[in-house]
DNA sequence: GCGCTTTTGACAATCATTACCAATATCGCG
DNA sequence: CGCGATATTGGTAATGATTGTCAAAAGCGC
């Protein structure tokens, strides 16, 4: 236990969990990826679900997001790091990349002395389509 | 139905949350700031510190942050709209400003037709201190 | 195969937030 | 000014996601 240890051992458990996500498209809940490990038959603890993704999470493999509904989503990190609009009404989400928001949050927590630095950005609307249907 | 009840009465809890939003500049959460009334001598219930809250985030006069820690944290909304900047370990805060952002937030959105946009951003990092005592 | 270590996972614990609902305070109005 | 309808309060219970615990089981180096 002296050195950083990640993930040193491979296991079913993970294995299932890393598939799943690379199956699952968009973004899921643990206790939603645990259900579905489940249903496929694979038999995984909801404890072992979490910490993977948590592992999996730290070492920058996978997206974390927090919506206000309280629940943390999960998602297969995508090459492109890109952002969420989404809409506060029916939940659609639209994926919108912004280099220029990339370079800004690098510049501005470099200006201050911080490294290793990431970044979360959500942005959140009414959809053209609940726009219109709220009249 | 039709109009949005939002805050319509006056009361002495409602007030002495605007206030202590007023008087501390930073972020807390809402056990925080129920506490700091208590200790204050404000009788005010938790469940109406957290009504009265999202009732002043719903109307946009407060800010909310929700750090991976999992609380959420309140702030009196300054004019000036601005993102932060958080240290992983030492939980230090700096506040940036990225007029840049704002606006590049309101584009994309408006390109997929969104309407009433807001958006959160936060960049975590290390901060220097942190950095240099990690060795 | 052996043994040391990591990992698992069922369950309990935690903890912020929300629901409930009777008691209370507010505010318009006579 | 007082009354009454109604918004609001607040103690407590419920919710529900996440984390802690720790004995049992599984990996991996040898």
């Amino acid at each position: 236990m002296t050195d950083e240890t990640t993930i040193v051992r491979n296991t079913r458990q993970r294995a299932a969990v890393r598939d799943l996500l690379a199956d699952c498209e968009g973004f899921h809940s643990a206790q939603d990826l645990h259900a579905i490990l489940r249903e496929r038959g694979e038999r995984v603890g909801l404890t072992t679900v979490y910490r993977t993704l948590q592992g999996l999470a730290d070492a920058g493999e996978i997206d974390v997001m927090r919506p206000p509904g309280g629940e943390h989503l999960y998602r297969r990190c995508s090459e492109g790091h890109h952002h969420h609009l989404v809409c506060r009404d029916c939940g659609r989400t639209v994926e919108v990349e912004g280099p220029a928001v990339e370079t800004w949050a690098q510049r501005v927590a470099g200006k201050h002395g911080f490294v290793d630095v990431s970044h979360t950005m959500e942005i959140f609307g009414t959809c053209p389509e609940c726009a219109a249907a709220r009249s």
